[in-house]
RNA sequence: GGUUCCGUAGCUCAGUUGGAUAGAGCAACAGCCUUCUAAGCUGUGGGUCGAGCGUUCGAAUCGCUCCGGAAUCACCA
């Protein structure tokens, strides 16, 4: 069935050549939900044809209208403010059109090469903070969008297990640890890793503190590089990538640890990968390109030994590819990984979902890429987002500040018992011992709903602010509130009598509807739009939004129709459908944000 | 200093390829639970869309110039 928007651009086309003999495309009727505050349900613009007109805005408009009202059947009325059309559509069009609606299939999986995602990038020297949450929801959300567009996805993860960051925890934990193992100490073994690394600050501060004393008038960046800690540091990396094995022994042993711990916080955070990549793994097929670069002569290499792309003449900088030790820095691993990546799954695209600090990083990846000839380094998009950010500023590890995921999860399910159990207490519900383990289920979905929206609904590239005092709120624009509605859609149905799963029917003649149904339909129809746009934006918050609109038209509409009381059956079959579809979009929306849709709350 | 991004109500955020009197939530105030879930609904107050100039029938949206904030320009990752 044809959408009443088709169908009016089509005519419209007609009428303005037949009206005022100027040709338009079909594409150039800009169509609106008409506004609340007027009468009608659909609003097309005629600004763009007052010219063609040679008449007033209102009288153009009424020209069209008039136009549109003789051929089309499905326009009753209609009416003009200014250059705005307000179209009036038969109660038996919208009627029809939720039917199509419900019985609209998903858009075709389209067959080509996958798009490749990478999201979350955790470092192993420390646990997963709000910034990796923000990563995490983001990268898993879009990956789910494309699917919903008909694209193959990858979900895939690079662990950055190798690098000084690593051997600084390694280093303290031999010599303060004392042996130091997550089942001595109880503690999650990415928590215990984290734990030796901020001890190894420590020290290395009270070191560079005493480097400054000794030595006044030093830079400070130079000082903590000639600590003692920090020289062993790095000794410990050289033997790292020489394959010392007691080095790598205990390297294996701590990484062990921290993976457990991520699989943990992944878990509970409901994100996966289809594939792990190990910086370990790549870090020398970056440096063999490298090398490769250095013969066809596209990079340089200086006096000290040390290794450069010069991108001066792009007007960038140089940049260092590798040490005069030899060994590899951040550039030239993901040099390697990419092209990995790019060999195992011959993709149509390479996301990235890193943070905006790194918009630098990429943009001369793709430049180093491209000098050394790799033409796939123009599938790279870097989705990069904002930061975090906390009332008081940046989240800084060494004034602990930073806010650990597994806390905060933690800290969100309790506040959503809290909130819960006094909402049933007001309520005067009780709880049964049976029911319990299902409401601690349905706590944690609630609190990671709260957190997720929270984090998802706002546009990717703004820095966002989290404060962690005035706790993420569960009414109003909310996850919960979302989670809520679905809840009581599911409910009405049940109570309704029908099968909740199965398509409700109804006759789809002589019934009369309200303008909330029809402004609802209109909601549900967007649906497709609203995914499509997301898939092309890398933006979840396009769907909160949306479902944010929905939800509160619904909740509108539900609060003035006493749906299940209805005595017409036909048109409480049709409102019960409406339900029903709304039900199902909700779902559908939520399921690409990793919000659960629970059955009743 | 160079480059990139951001600036909308007291606070947190929406605002579609430029369209009507710029919208939500939180916070404040006033109503609505003997009837389908009140984590809800209805209403009131709250705005120089950072500033200015330009393009346009029409600008929060596009362009230019300023102002403010952030990130980055590392032999860290």
């Amino acid at each position: 069935m044809e959408s009443i928007e088709q169908i009016l651009s089509r005519l419209a086309v007609k009428a303005v050549k037949e009206l005022f003999g100027s040709d338009t495309e079909a594409t150039g009727i800009q169509f609106q939900k008409t506004d609340r505050k007027f009468e009608g349900d659909i609003t097309l613009v005629v600004f763009p044809f007052v010219k063609a007109a040679k008449k007033s805005p209102e009288e153009t408009g009424r020209m069209i209208g008039g136009y549109l009202q003789a051929n089309c059947p499905d326009i009753t009325a209609f009416n003009t403010v200014k250059g705005f059309l307000n179209l009036s559509v038969s109660d038996a069009y919208w009627v029809k059109y939720l039917d199509t609606l419900r019985k609209a299939g998903e858009p075709e999986a389209k067959d080509t090469k996958p798009v490749v995602i990478e999201y979350s990038s955790p470092n192993t020297n420390k646990p997963l903070h709000l910034g990796h949450i923000r990563n995490n929801l983001l990268g898993w959300s879009v990956a789910e969008i494309l699917k919903a567009n008909g694209y193959t996805v990858k979900k895939v993860n690079l662990v950055n297990d190798r690098g000084v960051h690593i051997c600084k925890s390694m280093l303290a934990w031999l010599r303060w640890g004392n042996g130091e193992t997550p089942e001595s100490s109880g503690l999650k073994g990415d928590h215990l890793v984290g734990k030796y690394y901020v001890i190894f600050s420590n020290h290395l501060k009270e070191e560079t503190d005493k480097m400054l004393t000794a030595h006044p008038g030093m830079e400070k960046d130079e000082a903590e590089r000639q600590t003692p800690l920090m020289q062993e540091a790095q000794a410990m990396l050289k033997k790292w990538e020489d394959g010392d094995e007691e080095i790598r022994t205990l390297w294996r042993k701590m990484n062990t640890w921290v993976y457990a711990g991520f699989d943990a916080t992944y878990a509970k955070l409901g994100v996966d990968f289809d594939k792990i990549y190990y910086e370990s793994d790549t870090y020398l097929l970056g440096k063999s390109m490298v090398q490769e670069g250095l013969e066809k002569g596209v990079l340089v290499k200086h006096e000290d030994g040390s290794v450069w792309a010069d991108l001066r003449d792009e007007g960038l900088d140089e940049k260092l590819l590798l040490r005069k030790d030899g060994t590899s820095v951040y550039m030239t691993q993901d040099l390697g990984t990419a092209r990995l990546r790019q060999k195992d799954f011959d993709a149509q695209k390479l996301i990235y979902v890193v943070g905006n600090e790194q918009n630098y990083h990429f943009d001369v990846l793709k430049r180093v890429l491209r000098k050394l000839g790799y033409a796939w380094g123009e599938k790279i998009t870097h989705l990069s987002y904002g930061m975090v950010e906390l009332p008081e500023g940046k989240m800084k590890s060494r004034e602990g500040t930073v806010v650990d995921a597994d806390d905060l999860m933690e800290k969100m399910a309790e506040t959503a018992r809290e909130t819960g159990e006094e909402i049933r207490a007001a309520k005067g519900v009780s709880i049964l011992d049976e029911d319990r383990a299902e409401m601690d289920k349905l706590y944690f979905e609630l609190g990671m709903g709260a957190l997720k929206y929270f984090i998802l609904k706002v546009d990717p590239v703004k820095n966002m602010l989290f404060n962690p005092k005035e706790s993420i709120d569960f009414n109003g624009n909310t996850g919960p509130f979302l989670q809520y509605t679905h809840a009581r859609i599911r409910s009405l149905l049940r109570k309704s009598g029908c099968n909740p799963d199965e398509l409700i029917a109804y006759q789809t003649e002589g019934l009369n509807i309200s303008d909330k149904e029809k402004s609802l339909i209109q909601n549900l129809a967007a649906y497709p739009a609203v995914l499509k746009q997301a898939g092309e934006q890398f933006s979840p918050a396009l769907i909160a939004n949306y479902l944010y609109d929905l939800a509160k038209d619904f909740n509108g509409f539900y609060q003035d129709t006493n749906v299940l009381r209805e005595e017409n059956e036909q048109l409480k079959a049709f409102r019960l459908a409406l339900v029903q579809q709304t039900g199902v979009t909700l779902k559908k929306g939520l399921h690409l944000l990793g919000i659960s849709a629970p059955e009743k709350m």
